[in-house]
RNA sequence: GCCCCCGUAGCUCAGCUGGACAGAGCGCCGGUUUUCUAAACCGGAUGUCGCAGGUUCGAGUCCUGCCGGGGGCGCCA
């Protein structure tokens, strides 16, 4: 076990269960938290507070036994145990249960923060899932960087994950493409509910030069989304975002899952037919109203492909389905939903996460990007402006359900205020020391035993290893709430925290027996945690800057 | 009209399944470099947590109703 708060935890619930003494559960578990004030003590609990109406007894009174029960089960660990408050119960740990939780770190090595699997089962991301209709626009970038490192968190957490991009290369968007290309090939301008973006403009002289006509729409539309997907790999490959599969809703069609699916929803008993579509009785399900899935004119609607598509991916063997959407679709999510019951599944194996819109800010406010009308920055800009870097933690430092702003001026000036920086300037100061102190120092620091040292503790030292400490709990958390932003915040914290320490603490050449040693080590813990931290966010931590 | 998201410091936002006087970054003011990277550190100022009720020993956090902003309610995707 390499996870020591995790052990706290585990005394805390087993002073509990016997203060309890088999009466009843409380509702809610404890909670073992950091303090807001040092006074607090290092860890506290609001476990008595708890306990206290189903046992009938003042809150402070069960603090008092549970504070019994605590000094017996942690030893030497405990420095003291107050009550304080309404009933919290405050812990001091000792020197040694630093040293010890120093051990326990160390020895998981690179695997820091790691903790077993909780949950097993194959999961699929589906992500970005753009139509091959344009670049990607800054808003794919946030997509895309949530969607990677929601998949480097449930990796990370023990489950095997694969991440799938969903090709929309067939339907109504396509054919409105490929009329604007042609159009653009002829000089013209894009028709109503066209691409009016310049890019097109440019994608048809290609096409032109291709050979092309202007009239053969079909080749068009294949030829334009091949080129435009082109396009969009190269610009995930320059992310660091690489897809396990791309779908092709179009490879729906041609092996007949739409017919399959609608057949089997038919015998089911889910279908109708109405002025002249077919329809799927979704409000059976709890939708507000019925859907269309073939239209008046025989042609499949969206919401038939993703059904088929969905099914195929449950036939595939996943378990759990996690679909990054944006906000502009989260009117489907009921249907899907509904979908899900209609073929006989448990919606809840469905989950879909609604990604807030990313804004543009111009000299004249807000503006909504729009592919259509070729309002957008693309991600490539980003990347040429600002790097992978400094984009992704940008893209991912909001929680996914919140309206992002980007203001292309500020982020370009932005670039050096990063906080990215700031987190892989710890890291580069860190690489320093170790390389000042050499790889012998370090390995022997590595080597020894962290509580065979006597010397004091700092107050520095301590606060670094209760954030490193945290990072199992974290990570977990981040990805169970599918929340990387998460994962920004502690990195910071971290970051900060090595900072307050690098001030404290001279590390090479600091006297008393061990001092250096155990610092060195603690150097490399923290040097590991970022690594980690930044590496589930997919973003490089650079050994010098 | 119905549904979803948001409303926390001048700005952009954290705040986990409710917990102890509300936090971070940026911006602003002042300070720190014979010592391992000053892309750092230290100090200072600013809040009716949109409003009103309710549940609770305790609410920024949960419930209800309003107000404000954004988005969605297609036989487009």
């Amino acid at each position: 076990m390499s996870d020591p708060v995790a052990e706290l935890y585990a005394a805390v619930e087993a002073a509990s269960g016997a203060v309890r003494e088999g009466g009843e559960t409380g509702s809610s578990r404890p909670t073992l938290e950091r303090p807001p004030k040092p006074e607090f003590g290092d860890y506290s609990t609001n476990a008595a507070m708890l306990l206290a109406p189903t046992l009938d007894q003042k809150p402070r009174d069960v603090a008092e036994r549970l504070a019994v029960e605590l000094t017996e089960r942690l030893g030497e660990g405990l420095e003291r145990v107050e009550v304080a408050g309404p009933g919290f119960l405050n812990l001091f740990l000792s020197d040694q249960w630093y040293r010890r939780a120093s051990a326990e770190l160390l020895a998981a090595g690179e695997e820091i923060g790691r903790r077993a699997a909780e949950e097993t089962g194959r999961v699929l991301v589906e992500f970005v899932s753009a139509n091959p209709t344009g670049p990607l626009t800054a808003a794919g970038g946030r997509h895309a960087a949530y969607g990677d490192s929601v998949v480097r968190l449930l990796e990370f957490a023990g489950r095997g994950v694969e991440r799938e991009y969903y090709v929309n290369d067939a339907g109504g968007q396509m054919a409105r493409f490929a009329a604007s290309i042609g159009a653009r090939m002829k000089g013209e301008q894009p028709p109503e509910d066209g691409y009016e973006g310049e890019y097109v403009i440019e994608l048809a002289g290609k096409l032109e030069a291709e050979g092309l006509a202007p009239d053969d729409l079909d080749a068009l539309e294949r030829r334009g989304a091949t080129l435009m997907l082109d396009e969009v790999r190269g610009t995930l490959e320059r992310y660091g975002v690489e897809f396990d599969s791309w779908f092709s809703e179009r490879s729906l069609h041609d092996a007949g899952k739409l017919d399959a699916v609608l057949d089997d929803l038919r015998e089911a008993g889910h279908i109708y037919e109405s002025d002249g579509a077919t329809w799927l009785r979704t409000t059976s399900f709890g939708d507000d109203k019925d859907r269309v899935l073939l239209r008046a004119g025989g042609e499949p609607t969206y919401y038939l492909s993703d059904i088929a598509y969905h099914r195929d991916k449950l036939e595939r063997g996943f378990e759990r389905l996690i679909d990054v959407w944006g906000a502009d679709h989260h009117g489907h999510v009921g249907r899907m939903k509904a979908a899900m019951q209609a073929l006989g599944r448990d919606p809840e194996v469905l989950e879909l996460v609604i990604m807030q819109f990313v804004h543009v800010i111009d000299p004249d406010g807000r503006s909504q990007m729009s592919k259509r009308k070729g309002e957008f920055v693309t991600l490539d800009e980003l990347l040429g402006d600002i790097g992978t870097d400094a984009t992704r933690f940008f893209m991912l430092q909001r929680s996914h359900d919140t309206t992002v702003d980007l203001d292309l001026e500020l982020a370009r000036r932005i670039s050096n205020d990063n906080p990215v920086y700031y987190v892989q300037y710890a890291h580069a100061r860190i690489a320093s020391i170790l390389r000042k102190a050499g790889e012998e120092k370090v390995e022997g620091a590595l080597a020894a035993d962290p509580t065979a040292v006597s010397e004091p503790v700092q107050q520095a030292e301590k606060e670094l290893l209760k954030r490193l400490c945290e990072l199992p709990g974290e990570a977990r958390d981040a990805a169970e709430r599918r929340a990387p932003h998460c994962m920004c915040t502690y990195a910071m914290a971290t970051a900060a925290d090595f900072h307050a320490f690098y001030r404290d603490c001279q590390v090479v050449g600091a006297g008393g027996e061990g001092v250096e040693g155990s610092r060195l080590a603690l150097c490399t813990l923290a040097k590991r945690a970022i690594v980690r931290t930044l590496g589930l966010l997919g973003i490089s931590a650079p050994e010098s800057m």
